[in-house]
RNA sequence: GGGCGAUUAGCUCAGUUGGUUAGAGCGCAACGUUGACAUCGUUGAGGUCGGUGGUUCGAAUCCACUAUCGCCCA
């Protein structure tokens, strides 16, 4: 082995060795039900970023611990089309050639399309497999594929037939940048610094108009209403002017007639709760096509719809003098000619939240048009269902109420979108205007005068097949039968509403069960101030670079153990760097273990159930850490299932590191020194301390713990048809392993090199000299047991340590460690400070009775001994004796010292 | 406007059903190449767990209010 752990010779070898070896397919070893998860699709032409890592990490914790506990796994694996983003890369492309998409036509800008497609499209896939993830290849799918697109096709067509999808004429979202409508959930909001211009309508009654523009245009008016808005070029299109019922101002006006400035056309004053007497003017234009409330308010006051605009935001033949410009600059020059008119009579600054097109940037604009829809609260009430009855849980569980406040306030889904690059809406008109919805197995409809829907569907319809489409649906597939529906949707809370309740809704409908039984949902992956990754702060932390330099296993290890469920992780990339260090430590501790096996070789068969070691003349050192590795084995079993994984991989490290490492191997080294025997028996501790402990990490750091399992048990490590760890048994908890006794005497132990330890850095002792020691305690004679460990780790001279339980003569120039009963003179002549050896001790004193006064408050007071549980009061009774017998030790220290 | 989350050591974060003296990594200080590891070891310094009030024998943990920051929904 080599000296330090190199990821660079281990992953790419290994990887290549799991995958060829197709270790990550179901195998069906024992009689479990399979465990399953899907992997949220990557887009198909995306660049690995660190929300990959994190769901990578966290699903193949989840499938390899899941796979070594005996199930047969199934992870599937694939990628989306990415309707908008796909389709907006091969446009620039073709614009860098000089043309563009609709020059080449749709049939060719597929072409090119599936052309870019196949050229990166593999990218993702090859930077998922470097983060180790151990899905199954052989069924990788991808959204546009033939299969999958019949599973879309028998959506539709279900979905269609039940009533469920329509089409209609509806304000929707628009994307002027895109030109295509977008859902909902694709618009964000950000608050702006605007403003509010109020601008005065003359009422109508029997005046003539002058010229818009000349300044003279409702000269003849006698008579103003004033309204307030933030989008003046959209006045061409208002149909009434609403106020309040209530608003005393404009009773009177309710039911008469404004003439609508530069396009003459006369609109009622109506009355309408939707007018805020206290916001603006209290007189609101109404603009229905134009705006979701004015869409609401002319729905209820069965007013007309006037459209002004077209699908690039510029204005059409309804705007009159502003048709044709482009709705900001329409908007200058209304507010100019409005001026000239003497009808704007303020602008206020005014701070509102503005639609903004999640792909495109620009802002959204309200806008009537044809689209088609998912009717959504018959699916909702399935999907809410069952999260409501159990049959589907979420993790963390406070999601919960996000994910039933969305689904009860559902709105519609707009799933047809202007683009080229997806699923082609499988409607097709006749020339009467007939519609047909073949089904799956159907052929196209052709004829005469037969055309099919030129829109496509959104990506996420399809991708809310993904759990049960990628099994084989609407076929009834063996996998499907197998391994549907499936057991964990891991996943990020930012997709909840986008992906994970669409495929609540569209599973619990098309199949008649809701697709997994857990929803594990992690959080955002940030930067180290809590900023959003994002190439336009420079502030993106690349996982490739990040395993270039540390490793993989360093990357998974910090992904995993930085964080809670559903909480958000500020990344710092010095963390990272642990994580290698970690790696490095594992590799180097395996290879102290097998550099002491000499001719010895591990039975291999006998470690998997660890009662090996039983009913041998085992030493307490070895009794403790099998006892505290049984302790973490039952400890990371009830974690990995409380869905802890995070702490689960943090507690793996702090055993390895900080007792095995630091504590039971240092032991070892004395125990090797030993006879035979003793050097037998603490091999096969090592050995199957760390072996265990291997497989416990492996679903954290799978590389660096395989490569360290092949060379300590002995398989030939670059055997194609070797064991793999992947399928070694997880540790399984046994409390019969527990050793409390020997635990309580290591820790004593431990505390007592510490104390001399701590003593030998206060006096300065150099590292290599070896001092003498007394232990004096009543049971002397058992830690007499320990005397060549306590003489190697505190460096002691192993002649010069004795044990006595009483010692009359004190040397003067000693120091004293003192550790509950125990007591541990250290004789350094030469180096003692009286003075400052007698301040050390009254500090420890001081301290002790402190902690001493409070346990006897706390045991004094009779409510703690009456309700706390027994063995709470118990363990106190217990410290408190333990502290005062400290105290009496310390005191009668002090009082040598003639203190 | 409604909802959710965060606030713990200089920094980044853990802390399970409430139970000893609140932990880790990094950073900091001192010492150290003892045959696994300097990607390391030993020792140490460093926190009244945002604030106030409450429940409880006992609160970082539960409840209420409050401050600051962030997110989601409207």
């Amino acid at each position: 082995m080599a000296k330090a752990y190199d990821p660079q010779q281990v992953e790419e070898r290994l990887y290549h060795w799991w995958e060829s070896q197709q270790l990550f397919q179901p195998r069906y070893h024992s009689e479990k039900a399979p465990f399953v998860v899907s992997m949220p699709p990557p887009n198909v032409t995306g660049e690995l970023h660190m929300g990959h890592a994190m769901f990578v990490t966290l699903e193949d914790v989840i499938i390899r611990w899941q796979r070594m506990c005996g199930h047969p796994t199934l992870w599937v694996p694939g990628t989306d089309h990415a309707g908008i983003a796909t389709q907006l890369q091969v446009e620039r492309m073709l614009l860098r050639e000089g043309t563009s998409r609709v020059a080449v036509g749709r049939e060719e800008f597929l072409r090119r399309t599936w052309d870019w497609k196949h050229e990166f499209g593999g990218k993702i896939t090859q930077q998922l497999r470097r983060l180790g993830a151990s899905c199954d290849w052989s069924r990788e799918h991808f959204t546009l594929d033939p299969d999958l697109s019949r599973a879309v096709r028998a959506a539709f067509k279900k979905l269609y037939d039940d009533g469920l999808i329509y089409k209609g004429t509806r304000l929707v979202n628009w994307s002027p940048n895109l030109q295509t409508a977008v859902s909902d959930l694709e618009v964000e909001y950000e608050e702006r610094d605007v403003n509010m211009w109020h601008i005065r309508y003359p009422i109508a009654n029997d005046w003539q108009t002058g010229a818009w523009g000349s300044g003279a245009w409702s000269q003849a008016a006698t008579e103003y209403i004033t309204v307030a808005t933030t989008r003046p070029e959209t006045l061409m299109g208002d149909v009434a002017v609403a106020v309040n019922p209530e608003d005393e101002r404009y009773k009177h006006l309710i039911g008469k007639f404004v003439v609508l400035p530069a396009v003459n056309r006369r609109i009622p004053i109506v009355a309408d709760e939707h007018a805020d007497p206290a916001f603006g003017t209290g007189a609101v234009k109404i603009t229905p096509a134009h705006d979701h409330n004015d869409y609401a308010v002319a729905q209820r006051q069965s007013l007309p719809m006037v459209n002004i605009m077209n699908r690039d935001a510029t204005l059409n033949e309804h705007a009159g003098p502003y048709a044709g410009m482009e709705r900001f600059a329409a908007r200058k020059r209304v507010l100019a000619d409005l001026h000239t008119e003497g009808l704007l009579v303020a602008t206020l600054p005014h701070r509102m939240s503005v639609g903004i097109s999640q792909r495109g940037g620009e802002v959204i604009e309200p806008l009537l048009s044809e689209q088609w829809f998912v009717r959504m609260q018959p699916l909702a009430d399935l999907a809410l269902e069952a999260v409501r009855n159990g049959t589907t849980r979420i993790v963390p569980d406070n999601f919960e109420r996000v994910y039933f406040h969305w689904l009860e306030n559902i709105q519609d889904w707009c799933i047809s979108r202007q683009l080229w690059w997806g699923h082609r809406i499988p409607v097709w008109y006749t020339a009467d205007g007939q519609m047909i919805v073949p089904g799956p197995d159907d052929p196209d409809p052709t004829g005469p005068g037969i055309t099919q829907d030129p829109d496509v569907l959104d990506t996420w319809f399809s991708s809310g097949l993904w759990p049960f489409s990628t099994l084989g649906w609407p076929d009834n597939t063996e996998d499907l039968a197998r391994y549907y529906p499936t057991s964990v949707m891991e996943t990020g809370y930012d997709i909840l509403f986008f992906w994970v309740a669409r495929m609540m809704m569209l599973g619990c409908y098309l199949t008649g069960q809701a697709p997994f039984h857990t929803i594990y949902l992690h959080g955002l992956v940030r930067d180290k101030e809590g900023r959003k990754m994002s190439k336009t702060y420079g502030n993106v932390v690349n996982p490739l670079d990040v395993m270039a330099q540390f490793g993989t296993d360093a990357l998974r290890y910090t992904l995993a153990t930085s964080s809670a469920p559903g909480q958000d992780l500020n990344l710092n990339p010095e963390r990272i760097e642990s994580g290698r260090n970690f790696a490095n430590k594992l590799w180097n501790v395996t290879r102290f273990v097998l550099g002491r096996f000499g001719d010895w070789k591990p039975d291999n068969s006998a470690i998997v159930t660890g009662h090996c070691l039983l009913n041998y003349p085992y030493t307490v050192a070895d009794r403790w850490i099998m006892s505290r590795y049984q302790r973490l084995v039952s400890d990371v079993d009830r974690l990995m299932r409380g869905y802890n994984y995070g702490e689960a991989g943090r507690q793996i490290q702090e055993f390895i590191w900080s007792e095995f490492a630091d504590w039971y191997v240092e032991m070892a080294k004395a125990q090797l020194e030993g006879d035979e025997r003793r050097q037998l028996f603490t091999r096969e501790v090592l050995y199957t301390v760390l072996e265990g402990s291997l497989r416990l990490l492996h679903p954290f750091m799978p590389f660096v713990t395989e490569e360290a399992w092949q060379y300590l048990t002995g398989r030939a490590a670059h055997d194609m048809q070797a064991e793999s760890i992947m399928f070694a048994q997880y540790p399984q908890p046994d409390v019969a392993l527990l050793d409390p006794e020997a635990e309580q005497a290591i820790d004593q132990l431990r505390d007592i090199i510490v104390g001399i330890r701590n003593i030998r850095a206060e006096y300065k002792v150099e590292p290599a000299k070896l001092v003498s020691a007394t232990v004096v305690s009543a049971q002397y004679e058992l830690l007499d047991g320990q005397r060549t460990l306590l003489a190697r780790l505190a460096r002691i001279h192993i002649d010069e340590l004795s044990f006595v339980p009483t010692l009359p003569q004190r040397p003067k120039a000693a120091a004293t460690v003192v550790i509950g009963a125990v007591e541990i003179v250290v004789p350094l002549a030469g180096m003692i400070d009286l003075d400052a050896e007698r301040q050390r001790l009254a500090k420890e004193l001081d301290n002790a009775q402190h902690d001493a006064e409070r346990r006897r408050t706390r045991l004094a007071d009779s409510s703690f001994v009456d309700k706390a549980p027994a063995h709470i009061v118990q363990r106190e009774r217990e410290n408190l004796a333990a502290v005062d017998a400290q105290i009496d030790r310390l005191r009668q220290r002090l009082a040598d010292y003639g203190a």
